[in-house]
DNA sequence: TAAAAATACTCCATAGGTATTTTAT
DNA sequence: ATAAAATACCTATGGAGTATTTTTA
């Protein structure tokens, strides 16, 4: 379960499409599906309620998964920001 | 910026051993090695200092990567545990 | 000279791609 | 009939391995 899963998974409940959320990430839609797929049997729950002709709808499991995915990757955007900081500052510590 | 890296630097971290933390890791010391310096690369900064015959010492960089790396590994797997008791819990909702 | 990390390759697992089929309206 | 997701199969990037060299105390 690595954070690329999490910026998946969030991609879709934004767009609530898996052809459109595909699309944003740039990687083909059989791709991102696959890799949902895979997401869900690992964790042994459906994240993502499809049917076609509807937008897609997490699931309950889906929102707390993909609530926590978002503060993970804030956290790790934040850690990486914090570097670039560190580094370009005045800071010789 | 996977987690997998995060994991790596940690066991560095405890370490204090490029050689101790792959073996604990269960890859070989270059792979290790290979992945810590392109992750250095990529932040644009060294995380550890490196002498033959010393302990491995983190960098202040270093120091401030790896604490906030266990944080993030800390809620990837409490939402890993969250996923599961949800599962198997009495909740239908 | 002994230890630990870095290089230089080789290999393979899997993320991602293309083509097609299925599904529900 | 159509639009979106799933399935089947193929490709290739990069993570990991083995062998070897470098470093410095």
């Amino acid at each position: 379960m690595d954070m690329r899963l999490f910026e998946y998974a969030l991609e879709i409940y934004k767009t609530r499409s898996f052809t459109k959320a595909a699309y944003n990430l740039h990687i083909a839609q059989p791709s991102l599906s696959k890799q949902i797929a895979k997401l869900e049997q690992e964790l042994g729950v459906s994240l993502f309620d499809r049917k076609p002709g509807y937008p897609v709808e997490p699931t309950s499991d889906g929102l707390v998964f993909v609530k926590q995915a978002e503060k993970i990757l804030q956290m790790r955007d934040d850690l990486k920001r914090e570097i670039l900081e560190r580094k370009e500052g005045i800071r010789g510590n």
